[in-house]
DNA sequence: TCTACGATCTTT
DNA sequence: AAGATCGTAGAT
């Protein structure tokens, strides 16, 4: 139910990424409210995947709107994002989430842990959801398998670099491009972030 | 083939 | 502060 149609997607691409808070991400019984996404801005942000060019791994991304773009990271973590934004080779990673239904399996998943670090780090989101590469160019607006929901929006937003991208540019590292529900406890490194 | 590295997480 | 852990990408 509430499926964000294909082109919710097809807007400036951190428009989407501050909209995408408060969503709601589903696979199967579990489903989880994004607390935390960082935005993506194409080919000319040298943190973006699509910096180097077109290939392989990166393909989803540069697809059209509304697909799961997924990789690993460090050999283990399956990385979710969301291809958006009128720039063709931007998307919105997500962060982190806070869970709605389905904790006992995320819990079961994550070997009987509780609390954010269950769900507050993008490899944590991927573990949660029993994500893997299979997902990459999926439809997030299709019912079945991964859906993108809507859901309610944060109250306060709060704001800050995006992590781990310190090889980057210095002016694509200082960018303000990373977002969060500033309310919620489901949300990695929050003490870079600000109002 | 071979090598180096990575949008991270866990443990010390 | 450092180790885990392996798919990708670029070089050969």
């Amino acid at each position: 139910m509430s499926l964000l149609p294909q082109d919710w997607y097809a807007r400036d691409v951190v428009q989407v990424a501050r909209e995408l808070l408060g969503m709601r991400l589903r696979r199967g019984a579990v489903t989880l409210r994004i607390t935390e996404v960082e935005a993506y801005l194409g080919p000319h942000d040298s943190a973006c995947h699509t910096a180097k060019g077109r290939t392989t791994r990166n393909r989803a991304m540069w697809g059209p709107p509304g697909h799961a773009y997924v990789y690993v990271c460090y050999g283990l973590h399956q990385m979710l994002n969301v291809v958006a934004g009128v720039v063709p080779g931007s998307a919105v990673l997500i962060r982190a989430c806070e869970p709605v239904a389905g904790l006992g399996l995320v819990r079961r998943r994550r070997g009987g842990l509780n609390g954010p670090a269950l769900l507050a780090g993008p490899g944590r989101v991927g573990a949660a959801l029993g994500l893997d590469t299979g997902f990459c160019g999926h439809a997030l607006f299709m019912p079945g398998g991964l859906e993108l929901l809507e859901g309610r929006p944060p109250a306060r937003v709060a704001v800050g670099r995006r992590v781990g991208i310190d090889n980057a540019r210095p002016r694509d590292v200082r960018a303000r491009l990373r977002f969060a529900d500033a309310d919620s406890a489901w949300v990695s490194h929050r003490g870079k972030l600000r109002p």
